[in-house]
DNA sequence: TTTGACATGTAACCCGTTACATGATTTT
DNA sequence: AAAATCATGTAACGGGTTACATGTCAAA
């Protein structure tokens, strides 16, 4: 369970309203980690009543913007959860129980659906790698960003393997 | 939510109680869906109101063991559900999340975490290296081994890319 | 002044997790 | 007969998802 702390980090980056981190979630953190707008709200809740966030304006203001700032229990907060060991889970995708059923019961339509994801997995590819090239590349580097650009290569590579084992299974369908 | 048919999956390939499936669940399938004993109970009680499956034993018999097995309606709902589209779900790691935190708050602490999860990835990479050895190198391949194959393939290569992750985040750290 | 975009919320549901409880069977 | 193991559950909780509701502000 990340998200608090995938919020503290982002309103330390820059105090924002729901809706901005919601957006920012959409892009950059939530490459790797995903929340929508209700989960944040719920969230920032919490964050403020656990005394880590300050919101600006008043209480009861529904529809009107509300800037969330990290208090430095929520600094302290983060920093001693970032040294908290990190659980390794396993890979969790449905297609390999659809490929695993089609084993079973036949491959009849199989294939439209892998196409789908192909599609989709090249898409994904093609967004992260135009992010590579416009913020990593011919850039000279800081010890932040080469971590950043790591972690970012994790998800080119993933995409990549991913593009490749659809279009395997298509062929050995006989549908490519 | 794909564990019904993962599980009607599981039991067209061979009739099993609750337990076994559990067994199961914590190998081969288990490698792309997780699956404890009380969520695997619960759903197969589903699964028979549904009248997809049968158990055998009486009513009421606790600590029993009690075999499930597909019935023709469980069959077509399996083929009916292999059919559809299949959601491509981004990645989730809470490592990433804590490596963005320690961007901001400081590496203090990061390299032991990721220290534990080199070591859980290297072990599990070597975990599904000696399966991929075991079951698929030096033999014919039917048509259904072939994916099976690539699946685990898969699993491999994203293990192989997070080890050299964690490697050369940690030599960036100065901790390797 | 109405429309649309921005912004914040509420409520219900389901899956996955954790902790615990209980019955049956085999082994010592 | 006691202990260990196999096997099936129950109950509570929390995060993630979906659908819906409400308020504000700027522009047409």
């Amino acid at each position: 369970m990340s998200l608090p702390h995938a919020l503290l980090t982002s309103l330390l980056e820059k105090p924002s309203s729901g809706l901005e981190l919601a957006h920012r979630f959409s892009k950059s953190i939530g490459y790797f980690w995903q929340a929508s707008h209700q989960q944040i709200y719920r969230e920032l809740v919490r964050l403020e009543e656990a005394g880590w966030v300050q919101s600006s304006a008043d209480e009861g203001a529904r529809g009107r913007k509300r800037t969330y700032e990290v208090l430095p229990a929520g600094k302290a907060e983060l920093k001693r959860w970032m040294a908290l060991p990190s659980e390794h889970k396993n890979l969790r995708d449905e297609m390999m129980v659809r490929i695993r059923a089609a084993a079973v019961v036949g491959p009849d339509g199989l294939a439209d659906g892998l196409k789908q994801r192909l599609a989709s997995h090249r898409e994904q590819l093609a967004l992260y790698r135009a992010i590579h090239k416009k913020d990593f590349e011919g850039k000279k580097e800081t010890r932040a960003m080469v971590l950043q650009r790591r972690i970012l290569e994790v998800g080119i590579e993933y995409e990549r393997q991913y593009v490749a084992f659809c279009e395997d299974v298509l062929k050995e369908l006989g549908e490519a």
